[in-house]
DNA sequence: CAGTTTGTTCAAATTTTGCTGAACAGATGT
DNA sequence: ACATCTGTTCAGCAAAATTTGAACAAACTG
């Protein structure tokens, strides 16, 4: 019969306790990342490594999460891209090490710089050469189609002076100085 | 020979001069508004009515960007159920007529209202959730267990500290009273 | 140096997503 | 009531993304 005590590494089915809110946990940030432009994956393996006293392998993570361990090296290779998550060493153990950076703010700093600042300025450099030609098409016109033109360029301004003030914005996030710090308690961390 | 003087309506080839740099700023941003998890084609149709002095009618859009109207159908139904795109009519007329809402600051506030703020909400609670779960799994333990176990509390306490934060953040946002106005020029606009 | 252990890359398979044409439904005019 | 015009929904197809097992590469052990 099954001892029913057993503590906590049974082979399948008694997970300690507190691994089911463990999990939930991770899907939660793992539905948010997804919704945010990564791989679910990232967020899952961040959220178990955060939640983790100690480094983990990608054996535990892989175990953790029932990923195939290509899926565990992938996700983790991008989110150490990222700078979320470190790798570390045990000395005499060959095995890699990682650990989730644990300053969230500053992560979402630099993904914001890394990621939106780039995505904003390319559709800015877009509305502004689509500006140009309107504005060269126009010249000579007149009636109806020089009418048009003239709509055309009034909006394309506003497009790109809309996306000068995201990018300002998003800027001014990057350096910390967007928010203004009574509107909120402290977002600094332990780290 | 082809008449080259044309004005505008020919079957195929002959787009008008400024055909090519409307595309281009619709493009950029179906390309934003894909990356930030919308259809790519909500970002493109909404630009063309944008860009366009009068409204103009699916059949109008499904040949200026060459979608099926099954296509336009879909995406300029989202658009309408977001409230990026208005449907009018003209006296006479069978057609629905479609125009942008030109407001894309409101536009943007309401987007984050009612995506971003449910999304963080639903993560917090999750959050909580889990905090409560270990909080609860934590007692009368000693030890291993109970270290690890409290130190996941501690985490995800703190988890749930940022989403506060980030719920508060987009609130604020959505308000309109994130912005320190000194910072950025008028994001008003005429609408 | 041969044999392990560990991590990464690759191609195939599966799943998901997006798009289309056709069927359908609603409204308008004859 | 019928015919016509317009917009929406749906089943099937095509393209894209994810996932996986296996091959490969690298680092270490004895």
């Amino acid at each position: 019969m099954p001892s029913a005590a057993a503590k906590q590494e049974d082979p399948n089915d008694s997970q300690p306790l507190w691994r089911e809110a463990e999990l939930r946990a991770a899907d939660a940030m793992g539905r948010l990342m997804e919704f945010w432009g990564f791989r679910r994956h990232m967020g899952r393996l961040w959220t178990i490594l955060y939640l983790s006293p100690e480094p983990m392998t990608t054996a535990d993570l892989s175990e953790t999460l029932q990923l195939s361990s290509s899926a565990v090296s992938l996700s983790l290779g991008e989110l150490v891209h990222w700078g979320a998550v470190r790798k570390t060493w045990r000395p005499g153990e060959r095995k890699d090490f990682y650990q989730a950076e644990s300053s969230v703010w500053k992560l979402l700093r630099r993904v914001y710089e890394r990621r939106e600042l780039n995505l904003i300025r390319e559709a800015r450099e877009a509305f502004g050469d689509a500006q140009q030609h309107i504005d060269e098409a126009r010249r000579g016109l007149g009636g109806e189609d020089r009418r048009r033109l003239d709509y055309m360029h009034q909006r394309l301004s506003r497009l790109n002076a809309l996306s000068k003030a995201g990018e300002r914005l998003v800027g001014l996030l990057v350096a910390g100085r967007m928010i203004n710090p009574a509107d909120l308690q402290s977002v600094e961390e332990e780290e």
